[in-house]
DNA sequence: GACGATACTGTTAGCGCTAACCTTGACGGG
DNA sequence: CCCGTCAAGGTTAGCGCTAACAGTATCGTC
């Protein structure tokens, strides 16, 4: 920068203003400093940059999967929203396990984040504590958190999942299984839903629910059918925590010559894109992932800039889609 | 650092030390060092730590989409080499676009990156000229780099086109047909193997071969399958250059009745989870991806200790997998 | 008992930039 | 003509850390 300014003569702080408030220097000399600097090759160092304003223009994002789409497509929404306003985002993937998250966090503090984007509302007590004492704002992406003062955006997976076991109550189905895979706080909401329905209707039982840790794919679903087939289970509908499952379900279906819907209905969660496609098309319910993403972005924003925004606490609703496997 | 340093009793140098070169410092020195920072909540400033060490421990990397999984799988290969060395990766969406590379790589470059991972090889003039600047490594990854003194890790993609259209001659189809999308340097080389393949055999024929500018997708596959059949083409094989697109053809034929792949064959490219559950799995061809994205960071970690790496092109090969589809 | 090697800790200076304050000159209103 | 205002640019100090060098014990060796 320095070297800029003696070429340009000028002194470095113009330099700077050239670069960061270039409203502060005259047009022209402002165009002869930023041409100069390009042939010289010089960019200003961040590091330099975010140690002497305390502003990082970073924001520490923390995904718990970077191959399940619904993350990467938040991820798109806060991208879109952030990037434009000159942040960055500084991207952490937790496995599901607060304790990754943790660790992450620890590494990101590092940075000096001008804000923060979680994902869920399970977090060890350590990150609360870090989180609590830090002044950088936290927005929490995905599930709506009650206690006061917390900013969340998301959607209810819990009515989610009353939503899909209601609509197969009404289509007539009576012995309504559910498989839960992961045992993300997410996937569990949505079997809490699902149960509530049940309840509700008299028709709960334990024993059609599947719970398994390992994570969803279109494998493990084709594996359930094969499971529920060998263990004669008396289901006339299964309810799949996450799409890829319920995809690998129909998949399997077909090579078995099960009839969907008619002998088993299957019903996911998140609409991929590859539910509207299969034989028969996959009912489902689509989260609007990237708007929370943005919006969430947009309130980390505005909380960055000293602005409260509008609402604490966003619910940005689900919708439901009907389609042929139910 | 000051603060903990005081508490502790010792000098600012040694809780620098405690966290960054631990081995310099006592064992209950430092336990007590970091026990201290840890109640404090003090973490390390690293904006602070990259300008006076000259050191980000950072690295860019650019890849052109995060909606497909093939970029989404090496960066989780780039991070499992990078993160446990201490490394953090800052990742740029360019879209498929060098203009947006050209910008992503200015904005990167003020945080003094240690090194830079690049997809592909098609990169604009400013581009260039920065990276040469530079003097911190950068590898290419995905295709694969001729000129001497670059670093690549990858595979030939021309080689896949070549590898597929020789199968789909070898099962006897003589009217095959291409899809490309996208239109990327990668889909070209793959179009350039299938042509190269076909002339060879004396059956390429231009009007076989379909460009689509668009990104690919379940969906554009699908409406491929209703145009070649409005523009009653005579193809006994379509090559789709990538999997979503020949999963969507496949949902298509089946919803058509058009029998896979006596009536018509369908192959893919990149080997994507669905494609070996789709009714008839698909022939693809498996790219190395994540490989790629360990390689090309383990080669980077060399050359930032300033070790030369064993080799300044990598190719990692592909694996073809005939299924079902053809 | 002197000496070098080893292990640990401290001092000094400066990385490249920007916040806060200061100076200068031009301009316009009363 | 004075004064306030404003735009444009400069000066000074310091952000939090670490490289480089400089001690200072401790130990084993000859």
């Amino acid at each position: 920068m320095a070297d800029v300014a003696e070429r340009v003569g000028v002194s470095a702080i113009t330099v700077s203003r050239a670069f960061k408030r270039p409203e502060l220097v005259g047009p022209e000399l402002r165009q002869r400093i930023l041409d100069t600097a390009q042939s010289m090759g010089y960019v200003p160092n961040q590091a330099a940059s975010a140690l002497a304003s305390a502003r990082s223009m970073t924001v520490a994002v923390l995904i718990p999967s970077m191959t399940n789409m619904v993350f990467v497509e938040t991820l798109a929404g806060i991208h879109d929203m952030l990037l434009p306003r000159g942040y960055r985002a500084l991207i952490g993937v937790t496995h599901y396990s607060p304790e990754e998250e943790e660790r992450l966090i620890r590494t990101y503090l590092q940075f000096q984040p001008d804000g923060i984007l979680l994902t869920g509302t399970d977090h060890t007590d350590v990150t609360r504590t870090y989180l609590s004492a830090l002044s950088s704002p936290t927005v929490h992406m995905m599930e709506l958190l009650d206690e006061p003062g917390s900013l969340s955006v998301g959607c209810s997976q819990e009515e989610g999942g009353r939503l899909m076991t209601t609509h197969l109550l009404e289509r007539g189905y009576r012995r309504i299984g559910f498989v839960a895979v992961q045992l993300d706080p997410r996937t569990l909401s949505r079997l809490d839903g699902y149960r509530h329905a049940l309840e509700e209707a008299g028709l709960y039982d334990e024993k059609r629910v599947w719970r398994l840790p390992d994570p969803s794919s279109i494998h493990l679903g084709a594996a359930m059918i094969d499971r529920l087939m060998a263990e004669n289970t008396d289901c006339d509908a299964v309810f799949f925590c996450n799409d890829d499952l319920a995809q690998g379900a129909l998949f399997q279906c077909q090579r078995r010559g099960i009839r969907v819907p008619d002998q088993l209905a299957i019903a996911g969660f998140n609409d991929l894109p590859a539910s509207a496609w299969t034989t028969p098309t996959l009912t489902t319910i689509a989260t609007p992932r990237y708007a929370i993403g943005r919006h969430a972005a947009a309130m980390l924003l505005d909380l960055m800039d000293g602005k409260e925004p509008p609402r604490r606490r966003v619910d940005l609703g689900l919708t439901f889609i009907a389609r042929e496997s139910t």
